[in-house]
DNA sequence: TATATTAGTGATCAATCAATAACTAATTTT
DNA sequence: AAAATTAGTTATTGATTGATCACTAATATA
């Protein structure tokens, strides 16, 4: 016995529960499923993760990580600098679909722990959209950044519950 | 034994369902404290609704159905009708936070008929505050509905997750 | 007053699952 | 090559919980 040890471990599993996850929310995801998927047996997971909520904290906490450097990476002047972000949030939906439908199932979750990521996720990704915004010379910044914000989500709800004429 | 017949039973624990899910959750709600809320037994729950699930449903149904009612409500001219219902929207809030705390929570749960509740709820919100804005003669009334709706959501998740600042 | 119906309960079960414990095999170190 | 460490497994359990069943008490009816 004994398989070859393959690549990172801990690596793998995260990325197993993610897909698993978002596929199937939080409470429905067995941890016998994602080891499944990670290709290991099911006690093995809480050897990298102390609980099944760590693990889906760890996806979360790479999810609102993901959708921060692109934000970031965003340059342009004022005039397209709304058009470029909404740009590089639809190249996120498409690369790391995933991490986006996570990021929804995260809104709802009431144990408090995950909450707490999804309010970090969401606080970082206002901050610097604000800062970026206000850098730019953006008019109305705060009120612009809320806007910004709700159509993002709205549009990752449209995508989640398959109810594309939300964002028409 | 047998205490005297209350009221309309099933109303009560719809009622009781509706604290208890918007307190905790759809996973982490379950019958038995529905039924200590309402002041029965927990096996007589399944005398009125089959499933923990149906019960869940009607629930949502009932706050989708509220927030409905209380937007057709609104009449005047198009230069006050977005601020007339962003008003109803908030007199909701006080008057049934269960209520719209229970729209959050019912938006991320992965259960397929509890989706498809949530998937029509949205879509008869935004079917008619689309008829009222466009009979107002609001110009570009789908992109303002979005915009009213995304808001709408995001201000019930700065609520939910206790981050006021998402709203500024 | 017998009978049927309605309202409700206590006991229990079958399934599910996160987590632990105890173990084995492979690999590395000395 | 022994010892120690790392990687992994199998077996199991303790708790939870939706749902069913069999029953009792109250009320209405004839």
């Amino acid at each position: 016995m004994g398989m070859p040890k393959k690549g990172n471990r801990k690596e793998e599993i995260l990325e197993a529960g993610l897909e698993v996850f978002a596929e199937l929310g939080y409470y429905n995801t067995t941890t016998a499923l994602i080891a499944e998927k990670a290709g290991i047996s099911q006690p093995y997971v809480f050897k990298f993760f102390k609980t099944k909520e760590e693990l889906f904290e760890a996806a979360l906490d790479r999810a609102y990580e993901r959708i921060v450097q692109s934000f970031q990476k965003v340059h342009t002047d004022s005039a397209h600098l709304v058009d470029a972000m909404i740009e590089a949030y639809e190249e996120l939906s498409t690369s790391h679909p995933n991490e986006i439908a996570l990021q929804v199932i995260g809104l709802s979750v009431p144990e408090a722990s995950i909450k707490e990521v999804t309010r970090r996720g969401l606080q970082r990704i206002r901050k610097d959209v604000l800062d970026q915004f206000k850098s730019a010379g953006i008019a109305n910044a705060n009120y612009e950044v809320s806007t910004f914000l709700a159509r993002g989500i709205l549009c990752n709800l449209s995508f989640f519950l398959d109810l594309p004429e939300l964002m028409k």
